[in-house]
DNA sequence: AACTGCCCCAACCGCATTGGG
DNA sequence: GCCCAATGCGGTTGGGGCAGT
């Protein structure tokens, strides 16, 4: 049973989220952290399934999430998985933090694929196409009756984990040769796919001991910067993104956009029912973390809101350490689309 | 300006898996 | 072992934006 008989069923909403329900979403979140999801609409004042608002915060407004362009090193990056884990979107998700496996996915299915096809390469295979087309039409006349061996965009599952790894390296280092500069082949090449710690995910409150002072794989030294960081430095918001493996890239600036216009309408909700909106938000998810948008301390009170929100509230709910904190929370909230807010501000931060 | 077709991506759908009773 | 609810995952869809005519 899906998302769409229970949503039917409770007259839930359903489409796209507006810019209040992000907003109810990301202010309980960030106070109460993910338990669990089925109960997280009625508590945070959504008319939503769990499934939706799980959804909504994994894909959207988590804020560890990267925005922008693929680089080149993340497009390498995939296809070299996508050869080796097929369409496990979640799996190659897991080796690319700050994306999301549909981010992925539609990257794939908008731009990659189409990019191998041109190239000449099957994109199921990643072989080139005359030898596909040969194989299945050789295929066909051995035995009719198979359409194919494999499933599409499948690798080989009677494999082993140690024989798909193998094939793996193997095929990364391929695709390595012809396609990467030797510092990611190297970087790539240094991190076992199955390395459980590419599976940190954000989960305020929810980490795992054992992952909780985990590198993030993807850029080491952003990350070791960040765990000698105070909460006095956050990032500022204008220098905000992570330069580690973007530096090439072009950020589009589709969550500021989105978020410029979330803050006009915000204000012009603000000049007419402000006061009724603010209060009524901190009645759903507290003081500490209102999004208020007062126009003098609107981002200020966002952020000590939310942080210390997540701070008291998380510190209560779970063994987290100081520095392990700063690792969750100082990462990558600069360019999360809530803190992308700055830009519609007068330039003046003070943090 | 109006229309059309294409593309991208957020969100949905439905199946699989997991976990608790 | 069974049932059921919750969650995870991958495939698909549909709406909005944009370029071309």
């Amino acid at each position: 049973m899906g998302c769409h008989s229970c949503c039917v069923k409770q007259k839930l909403r359903r489409g796209l989220w507006s810019p209040e329900e992000d907003e109810k979403l990301f202010n309980y979140i960030t106070r109460f952290g993910v338990g669990c999801w089925s109960s997280v609409p009625k508590l945070a004042g959504l008319q939503r399934c769990g499934k939706s608002c799980r959804l909504r915060w994994i894909n959207y407004l988590r804020p560890d999430l990267k925005r922008g362009m693929f680089s080149q090193q993340e497009e390498d990056h995939i296809l070299g998985l996508h050869e080796a884990l097929g369409n496990r979107w979640a799996q190659i998700a897991a080796q690319l933090p700050g994306r999301t496996d549909n981010e992925i996915k539609n990257f794939w299915n908008s731009c990659l694929k189409k990019k191998l096809i041109k190239q000449g390469i099957d994109p199921n295979t990643h072989k080139p196409l005359i030898e596909t087309e040969a194989r299945s039409e050789k295929d066909w006349t051995d035995n009719p009756s198979m359409e194919s061996q494999q499933p599409k965009g499948l690798p080989d599952l009677s494999k082993t984990s140690a024989e798909m790894e193998q094939t793996f390296h193997l095929n990364t280092t391929i695709c390595f040769d012809s396609r990467l500069t030797e510092a990611s082949r190297d970087h790539f090449m240094s991190k076992p796919i199955y390395d459980p710690s590419y599976l940190f995910e954000f989960q305020v409150g929810n980490l795992p001991t054992q992952y909780q002072k985990s590198p993030r794989p993807y850029d080491q030294s952003h990350f070791d910067a960040n765990l000698e960081d105070e909460f006095d430095s956050m990032p500022t918001l204008t220098s905000s993104f992570d330069h580690g493996n973007m530096a090439d890239s072009n950020f589009s600036d589709y969550s500021t956009s989105r978020m410029s216009s979330f803050l006009s309408e915000a204000k012009e909700s603000s000049s007419n029912s402000s006061h009724v909106n603010s209060h009524a938000m901190s009645n759903i998810v507290g003081n500490g973390s209102t999004f208020s948008w007062d126009v003098d301390n609107k981002l200020e009170s966002l952020f000590q809101g939310q942080l210390n929100g997540i701070k008291s509230e998380e510190v209560m709910q779970s063994p987290l350490q100081e520095g392990q904190l700063h690792t969750c929370l100082s990462e990558d909230f600069s360019n999360h689309p809530l803190m992308s807010l700055s830009e519609d501000f007068s330039g003046e931060h003070h943090f």
